[in-house]
DNA sequence: GTCTATAAACCGATAGAC
DNA sequence: GTCTATCGGTTTATAGAC
């Protein structure tokens, strides 16, 4: 009876898993305590070594899922809208983030919040790393392949730069011009700063329609890239 | 004598304050200990109440010393180019702000990073934690007070942001259009995640000249603004 | 104002019986 | 595979002698 042996390993594992992100989103990456999280699941302490290595590996499986949950939101938001405009494509994949992000606020900053202190992310955490933003990246690379694409609001980059940049779209595999690519820069890290702005409450007395105030920007800068 | 006293005072705070700084910048805000300071200084671990009303309150001076240091610089780096043109006094503020946060990473993400799990801010630290936003949106208020201000590069916001932007306007008393101050609103979050992500490393693989980018990327956003 | 001592918690990780 | 017991460390904060 391989099998159920089997069968409940995965369910303790899942118990396990499911209380790491209880206790993610109830104190934070830094005081996730693998303690607690025997408390929580009915275990003796020692008992969860059995299931997970450490406190780190831990944290890379929660790093891992994480990534994987928002790329999937992405890619589902970004083929979802396949036949829509470029811009309302780039406008519900942003949306999609930012939506994930606010229901799963601990999660989002694990990622892409401060560094967890005395952690250090595997390699394994590339990978997943990349899908959001190679999700979003795509819709860019989708409307040049359409020869949909305008002209970016941004100049060419100069000199060095322009070397780098077309490093850069060799790596993601996406053809586009390098002012294009700089445009998305721009506007892939003003989407992660006011997300994590709103997170943070550094909008506070600022921002008070998050959800407007983002569509709004992230309108302007998929047009500024030349998305239309 | 009670200025001797009170001399004494002022340098034992001060060698406090420089060991809190010293080792924020080597286990983070999540890491910082009281008893750890103790040992810097050469104290008993008692001794530091003495000084200091608890570990919170700490934080919260180190808060309000980081933002003072940087709203100072960005401030400087603004009146130093009080005579450029308004485009490159943009880009010396936000370079300015960039190169402290470069300098000192862990007093940038104790600003604008993860919140420090447990702590809350007092009312304290937000009179500080505007005067770096404040002294980058004042340059686009001089330059609209001086009549120097071009139509910005992105739509006008709708409906129920006009009214909220308007707000805002009032809010930091700078006299601009309610398009130039989303259109700010996006250029400041722009380019504080970008520093974040730099800092974070988020940006590995992708970009490798941070400072020419940023350059070229607050360029570019401030031109968006209206700013030349 | 500095010290000792201590309370009252917490943690990751392991050894070894069952 | 689950348990007890434990090692060896950490922390904030206070009481009270000097």
């Amino acid at each position: 009876m391989a099998g159920k042996r089997q069968a409940s390993r995965l369910r303790i594992d899942a118990d396990i898993m499911r209380a790491a992100r209880s206790q993610l989103t109830e104190v934070g990456a830094t005081g996730l305590s693998l303690r607690e999280i025997a408390r929580e699941v009915g275990m003796v302490s020692s008992a969860v070594y059995r299931y997970v290595d450490s406190r780190d590996a831990l944290l890379t499986r929660l790093i891992i899922e994480a990534y994987d949950a928002l790329g999937g939101n992405v890619e589902r938001a970004s083929a979802d809208h396949a036949d829509s405009t470029d811009l309302d494509r780039w406008t519900a994949a942003c949306l999609a983030t930012r939506s994930w992000a606010v229901e799963n606020p601990h999660e989002y900053l694990l990622l892409y919040g401060s560094p967890v202190p005395g952690y250090a992310a595997p390699s394994d955490t590339v990978d997943p790393g990349v899908r959001p933003t190679l999700a979003l990246a795509r819709i860019v690379g989708d409307a040049a392949a359409a020869d949909r694409l305008q002209p970016p609001n941004v100049a060419s980059p100069t000199e060095p730069l322009d070397d780098e940049v077309a490093r850069m779209i060799e790596y993601v595999d996406i053809d586009i011009t390098a002012a294009h690519a700089a445009a998305f820069l721009i506007a892939w890290t003003q989407m992660f700063g006011l997300v994590s702005f709103e997170l943070t409450n550094q909008t506070r007395g600022i921002v008070d329609s998050h959800q407007q105030f983002f569509e709004f920007a992230v309108r302007a800068t998929g047009t500024a890239i030349g998305l239309r």
